[in-house]
This record gives structure tokens, C-alpha cells and sequence, in this order.
DNA sequence: CAAATAGTGTCTGTTAGACACTATATG
DNA sequence: CATATAGTGTCTAACAGACACTATTTG
């Protein structure tokens, strides 16, 4: 136990940490991105035991000396994979117990992320290490640690927001088309949505800006390109869509 | 780093986890209640280093050997307090960053907890280093490390649910009448609520149980005491009530 | 009876669902 | 023109807000 001190000062001289057993400590992100009509998560093959060789999450130890904050980790390790930072970085939650890793007691702080496909692929391609895995084929996988169960909650969570937020666009380029918008957001649901709904509730908050351009999908009108307002990813509707 | 092992029992066999510098780890549990009309948090007074004498959470360090998970941990902390286990525990955040404690890099995964007044009275008159102290005000006393920021954080999310759910109900006994239900939600929202609106709701969601009995307030037209139906917690409205 | 508290009836306003319609592109 | 994709008009249904009303208790 502690030792008991006279003063703050002497009790910080004093302390050492080391006398207690700290249990393993890692930051797992789950970065999503939305790609020719699919849902896909960034992987990375395990090169060190335990679990080496299988997939995982890109995660890591906390860099005491470097990582101020517990969201520097996680954006670490997304950049040393991506060579950027996401635009949509928040914690997911926490998981810890005795059984997870074979080492010792573990614990993981969980990230959600959300990038544009095409603002890292070509950083992912120069690593071997790491891919984009569709999140369809990962539930077919055997994942390092825990890391299905994790991915499925981060997709849970995303699905819950999809309901009542446009946060899924962060996994879209900087402009984008209403139509793209709400085909992701039909990804996560897994079902489709009523077009008009879904437009008037982005028209009535105003969160797009109109970039004035269009892209057409080769046949057919050509859709307006939109850029989201600062912020509108904090945007919460009052009433959400059906589940 | 991690030295190349032939496999992975040889691995774990020769593995040092010391060889890392690990962070402070501690967890966090807020634990409300709401009495006499009014909302309260458990602090405990801390009689060690650092911040000694402060008021603060009632955590502590993970027990590897009894603690299987991190919710055991603030379970057995809150316990250690109240006697008791509360009915309803959610992990709020984790809060992590190098400045938190003045020992070194500290990580503290939170909790917010519910719980009847009445169930843990007679155990926290008897511990005099515990005590409830009433939410408003908290605002105006230093407490330990980050925790004044904490208990708002736990408060905002419990607010936020106070407007799609009936979960602050775990923090009332296991019978409860409607007004005094309104009457909590309208403490954590700040305004008043329509009568009719939060009693549709729930009446259409059903998910209370009508007990049979009913309790008056001294005059008046005595209010029917209900039980929340098992999972009545879970339960989300479509629409929100008004912020 | 009055006063106090619990609980209901009912109208309005907002917003999502359904789905048919119009608009604009390619070939 | 046909086909494909984008985008709108408009009716209905669900549900929260407002607020007046009724119901049941004590004194």
C-alpha cells in the first residue's frame, strides 16, 4: 500500500509506481471508410505474439513521453498505418478483464474513426501490413484478441448514429452527393430509406453547403455536390429515422 | 521492444510486462441518487496522497486477483461504500492525458451508477469518510484530480437520456409514482416537463407495472406506485422530449 | 365546501413514411 | 424516343406540446 508521507511534495518523491502490478494497457481504433458502395475496416496483420500473424486492430501501446492525451495514441496509430488523421475521431468505450489477453489482465480504450477511402489509400497500398477488410467478409474471420467483438460494436454504434446524426459522412470525401450520403447510411442500417425523409431532414437543419458543382453517375440526372457545414456531425435530429 | 520468441508459449513464458512503463489506472464510478427532491452524488473524502483531504469519486485501483472485469472493480468499490450494489451501472468515458495526476500519466475508466435514497442510507451514515452531496453544490467545491469535470459529463449523459428514456427510474426505490418520476426528470433537465406528454409515452411503451397501491402526498389525490418492468431501462423513445 | 395533488381529453404542430410525380442526364 | 438517376409534392400516421378539464384525497 502507500506509504503514508508527511506532505504532497514528499509523498510525490516517494511514490513508486512500479509497486503496484499495472494491467497491460492498449488504444484500439476502428477506422471506417465507405468505398464503391461498401462498408470496409482498416486491419493490420499482428507481428508479434500474441496472436501473431492474425488480423487486427490498428492499436497500440500509449507513448508516455510522446502521447499527451489518449486521442494522440489513437491518432499515432492511425497515422503511422494512413499517414493522416481522420476527420472523425471518438471513443467507443472501454474494455477490460482478466481473460482477454493471454499475458495478463487487460485493458483496451476503444476509438471509432471515420476517413475518406481515397485520402489514404494510396499511403495503404505502400503497406504491406494493412488493408481496407469489407465488414461483411469480417465476421468470417478469426481476429486477433477480442477485436471481432469490438468492430461490432463500433459498427453498432455507428448504425445507432445513422439514425439520428449525418456523422457517417466522415467516411465520405470532402464533397459529396445526397445520394451517396444516404446509400451509406442504408449500408449501416442494412435496409433502405425513404428518400424524401431522409432529404428533409438534412434540407430543414441546413448541414450541407451547396458546392454549386455535380457529378453524374455516367446515365442519368447528375446529383449536386455538397460539402457539410462545420460541426454538423454534432447535429442531432429530434426524432429518428425508423430501426 | 518485445523480444522474438520462436512461438508463443515462448512468448509468454519469457514475457516481462514491467519492461513497460505503464500509466496510473484507476476506475471511476459516479453514483447518483435523488432524494427529497433533489439530485446527489456519493463523494468520499480521500485520505491519502495526492489531493489529500479532497472530496472525490469513491474509485480505486483494479484488484487483479478479485476483479474479473472493470465493471467488478467499480461494483466492489461502490460496495465498499454503500453495502450494496446499485441496479444500474453504464460505463460513462475514459479520460486519460498526462497532467490528470501530478504522479504521472494517469487513465480513469468512469461509471455512472444509480441508486434508491434509501437502499444505502444506513450503511454511508455509518462510514464517515462518504457522503451524498447534492449536485448543485458540487459546482462550488474543489474536488480531487478531473473529478468536478467527470460528474458534469455524467450528468449531461444522464440528462440526455432523461429525454429518450426512463433510466434515471434506477434512481428511485423499486416502487415509484409518476409524479416523483417527473419530478426527477424535470432535476436533470432544468425546466419542466408537460404532464401529459411524459405519461403518454410511457403508458404507450408500457413499461411500468401497475402495483395495485398507491401512495399520497399528506392532501391530495393519492399517485399509483409502479415497478419498471425488467429492461424497461433499455427501452428508446422514437422522439425526444424537448431540450 | 376549498385546496391540493393525480390523472385525462383533445386540439395543434412537427416530422417521418409512403409513393406518385416531375426533372435532367445519356444514348 | 427509352432508360436511368436525381429530386419534389402531398397525403397520412405517429407523437410531443399546450392547456383545460375531471378525479380523488384531506381538512
Amino acid at each position: 500500500m502507500l506509504t503514508s508521507s508527511e506532505n504532497e511534495e514528499t509523498f510525490l518523491a516517494t511514490y513508486n509506481k512500479r509497486e503496484f502490478d499495472a494491467p497491460l494497457m492498449t488504444v484500439d481504433p476502428v477506422l471506417f471508410t465507405y468505398h464503391e458502395g461498401l462498408l470496409k475496416v482498416l486491419l493490420v496483420k499482428r507481428s508479434n505474439y500474441p496472436d501473431k500473424g492474425l488480423w487486427g486492430l490498428p492499436g497500440g501501446f500509449i507513448d508516455q513521453d510522446n502521447d499527451q492525451t489518449l486521442e494522440q495514441t489513437a491518432l499515432r496509430k492511425l497515422k503511422e498505418k494512413t499517414g493522416v488523421s481522420p476527420p472523425y475521431l471518438e471513443q467507443l468505450y472501454t474494455v477490460g478483464n482478466a481473460k482477454r489477453d493471454k499475458r495478463s489482465w487487460s485493458i483496451t480504450i476503444c476509438y471509432t474513426a471515420l476517413i475518406a477511402h481515397q485520402i489514404c489509400e494510396a499511403q495503404i497500398s505502400t503497406v504491406i501490413d494493412a488493408k481496407w477488410i469489407m465488414l461483411d467478409d469480417v465476421s468470417n474471420m478469426t481476429l486477433a484478441f477480442d477485436h471481432s467483438h469490438i468492430i461490432n460494436t463500433a459498427r453498432e454504434r455507428l448504425k445507432q448514429k445513422a439514425l439520428y446524426s449525418i456523422v457517417p459522412a466522415y467516411a465520405l470525401p470532402e464533397t459529396f452527393t445526397l445520394p451517396e450520403l444516404q446509400h451509406l447510411h442504408e449500408a449501416l442500417l442494412g435496409k433502405s430509406i425513404q428518400k424524401k425523409s431522409f432529404r428533409r431532414r438534412i434540407d430543414q437543419a441546413e448541414l450541407l453547403i451547396d458546392t454549386g458543382e455535380r457529378r453524374s453517375m455516367g446515365s442519368g440526372r447528375p446529383a449536386v455536390l455538397y460539402r457539410m457545414k462545420k460541426d454538423s456531425g454534432k447535429y442531432t435530429f429530434v426524432r429518428n429515422l425508423e430501426n
